[in-house]
DNA sequence: GATGAATGAGGATTCATTCAT
DNA sequence: TATGAATGAATCCTCATTCAT
């Protein structure tokens, strides 16, 4: 389990205050940097006291594997939500099928930033804390996409569909994400187009990229 | 100036120490975090004392705009290596020529991994730091590439040369970039491909997208 | 308030706490000055931890607004002790009665000299510390003295009574603790009058003073 | 010697040294105090290297007794240029006499208010280092009030001249300087009365005790 | 269980002083 | 002799974590 540093939280009250403290944290993160929150802020913010905290999570980082279990969540539910149904995929044009998927990624992705960043800044910072969840993850919206790309590989030129499916979640994912977290006030490599503009540039993108034939 | 916090070194022996922590710097940083080294940590690496890192950096911050300098410098050094001419391009295959470059880039990239890590960490962290130096290197990197688009109109399917360029690096860089620093033991998105093989897919994608027409 | 930077001690432990850090303070202050009690100093003296001492306390400074209340309160009491009847003002002689209370002020100042002169010196190297409520401290004294000329006013030779009670307590606070504070062992201006002596000196300059006509 | 910790400074360079020393310490002395004055912030104001500092001066102490010294010889120049002529006492208003003498003082401390606030102060902190000193120009501003008072002495009602001449520098003393170099900014007795006015304030005070009689 | 006071190791930074050049 | 780079002890302060109440 990813937050198996989080004590567990059987008790109706306890559970009341794990949420609390997640909502707490949220709203901190929304702020400011998950180094730069303390225990005493998040506390504060939760309207409880410092002991509690540890009463539920082991230690700080305890929280990450919880944070990242949120993105999980609501990235489940974005893809469900955003999932096309086969018959659309059959009937639509391509490159406006991924141009749609693409803006609706983007838009949640910039929705959900201030939980998306702490979750990538701390896994770089400490991977092993979420290393296994994400490749669950990972694996999940893969699966998701090979089966898509079944549904229209008579309209693509690429035949390695494993491949293809992994290298498209790749490239879209690293330039949305880079995009939505980092772009505004980073350094960040600079792109002019913004929103929606942007979007459709990456679906672009693996449009031209699944349109490719062999080398 | 980047390094305006770095006093100036001007005496042999001032230079001799500024190199010495800075190879310490870079030391550690194969080691750890830029966070998790303390300014005892770096005088120790360097053999000198706390005192004296004080005397060439205004305060711990102040190594960071030089760390980005150190690859701005070696990042201008490999385009200038890397840079093809004009007659090659015009006569080399377009998708060869960019699985060529790409190749060269990744394998930069991953040699100077740990000071780019700390740079676009850092730089995340604290963009005040870096901004303005990281836009120009982003602008000369822009201008070099579009140059390279002018030679090939003619074979590709883009027709805005500069929207084109800005979405080609943009694209090339975040994919190897999260790749070479974070894909080895960090979450980041599993990609099965290594190495130049990978380096080959990130070039596919960049020249199906130079291919293509407009929507 | 002056004791703005003090966290608020609400629980019985943290009274305690704050009782022993003021006491150690006040111990510290009889052997050294205020600049040269460190942190670490202080929480081995009140025997807790240095985080102890900023639990309580914003920063070292926000000490010396507490140190200048316990000399408030210390010296509203004494005000109060010390205080004359209205009768006896009335009956007693005047250069009599000068020396009486100028010996007790003069007793009370050496007594506490240590505190007195940590809120002396910090004062004066800090001034935004203590500003306004040393002025409220000086208000007070003003009005308890001018109301004392009050009842002496057909005895005296000075008529603005204001002014008369401005100067008279600068010239007696001035001259009192300079000699309590400063004149064992600093370079102060020796005067070779010790004690009461001393004291009745000063009630006599204040005799005078008072007994003067217009120029 | 006051300045036993100076080195001896013989060649004309040295001396040239120690005066920029000296020069700079005044200068800085206007903007802040002592304390806040470092080692390399003399040197740089002087224009010479920290080294150099410690080739005339054994420590940062040793320039207190300097600083001492230039007091007291601004202020042997300052008594010489007030003192009255024994005929020119006899014949005057003693009251008058006392205000003239008085403003010239106040005048002059206040010019010299940064000397004087860094010699108290350090005076205070380091009473070994200028002890000696300040006796002896106690003693000279002793003698020279005596002989004053004896040249007056049938005008007045304090028949212990002794006496009478200590506590009349020591009031006039502590009052001007306090007022002089605390009052504006400082906690300090608030007092009304400026410049010249105070000056002659505490003229009268003199004047007073100097007129009263046995108690 | 909850509270929040107390802990103390650890970090950044300063600056008087030394000493190699 | 002058220089200024180097030294390192000392200081203030933080904050994750513990534990008495």
């Amino acid at each position: 389990m990813s937050n198996s540093f989080a004590r567990p939280a059987t008790q109706t009250r306890s559970i009341k205050t794990q949420q609390k403290l997640m909502d707490a944290l949220e709203a901190l993160l929304r702020e400011k940097d998950f180094d730069a929150i303390s225990v005493p802020d998040l506390a504060a913010e939760a309207g409880v006291a410092v002991g509690t905290v540890y009463r539920r999570f082991e230690n700080k980082e305890a929280l990450i594997p919880l944070l990242f279990e949120l993105w999980t969540t609501r990235s489940a539910l974005q893809m469900e939500t955003a999932a096309v149904k086969a018959e659309e995929v059959t009937s639509a044009d391509l490159r406006q099928l991924l141009r749609t998927q693409m803006r609706a990624a983007y838009s949640f992705i910039r929705e959900q930033a201030h939980i998306l960043r702490a979750v990538h800044l701390q896994g770089r910072l400490r991977p092993q804390l979420i290393g296994e969840d994400w490749k669950q993850l990972w694996k999940d919206a893969l699966a998701g996409n090979r089966a898509f790309l079944e549904l229209v590989k008579d309209r693509i030129g690429q035949s390695d569909l494993d491949r293809a499916a992994e290298m498209m979640i790749y490239i879209a994912n690293t330039a949305l994400v880079e995009k939505a977290l980092f772009n505004e006030d980073g350094p960040g490599y600079v792109v002019s187009a913004e929103g929606d503009a942007f979007a459709d540039e990456i679906a672009d993108i693996v449009y031209g990229y699944l349109s490719l034939g062999p080398a």
